[in-house]
DNA sequence: TGCAATATATAAGCAACTTATATATTGAGT
DNA sequence: ACTCAATATATAAGTTGCTTATATATTGCA
């Protein structure tokens, strides 16, 4: 498991990444796709993804649209227009970071003055 | 830059590898080096640094030497032996992040079942 | 009958930041 | 002489984005 604090600020990214190349997803599959995607290195714990998911809603990336499902209700969230262009944005900024990481992480010693 | 909600829990990483690399430094170094290293995409504005110094001497992890340049009081940070220890692990933590991510942002439509 | 998995949701609390503020020196420009 | 940017460290108040705990309800397996 890596600790939550490293990855707090990804998760509405993470959120957003997942609708767009999944498509409409409910709650629940949200959370089973990112742990199977990293092995088990990041959960998605419900107190996180719902206020996250009603957050996109609200702010108009996302709408909501009801199903049952065996007599379980599902909710799925899909992305708007735009949401589509706030899911572009943020993947730029998470790759513009884990760039600026690795930058960081892969310097070794002598390599400043190569 | 890069939003600081992304990089909010990799800042004590980022210091501990620096401190690794570079041997002993000073804060007002660390905020130069972090901004030169990323193209000031990531910023260390010195409200975090100071009490992240401040909390992993506290831990033991760093050591402090006061020095005077021009009359103006330096104050080295330098990795003690369990620091050493302690940026082995949270480099291969965040090593793990990063993977994590890009397997989540790499991801592309019809990849699921490739 | 009971437990794990499925499914959504909210409230209280905490940690790690940001923002604002304070202090002091050096050196360059005007 | 004056002013401003850069150098250098530090703390306090406030905010955000999570975690943890809690609540509710169904399905299917043993």
């Amino acid at each position: 498991m890596i600790p939550t604090d490293l990855i707090k600020g990804s998760l509405k990214t993470i959120v957003l990444k997942l609708l767009k190349e999944e498509g409409p997803m409910h709650g629940y599959a949200i959370t089973q796709k990112v742990e199977k995607l990293t092995d088990g290195k990041i959960k998605l714990t419900y107190g996180a993804l719902y206020p996250i998911l009603h957050k996109l809603e609200k702010e108009g990336s996302l709408v909501t649209a009801s199903e049952n499902f065996n007599n379980r209700i599902r909710i799925y969230y899909a992305l708007t227009p735009k949401g589509h262009t706030v899911v572009a944005d943020k993947i730029k900024e998470l790759n513009e970071f884990i760039e600026s990481l690795q930058q960081i992480v892969n310097t070794k010693p002598g390599m400043s003055h190569a």
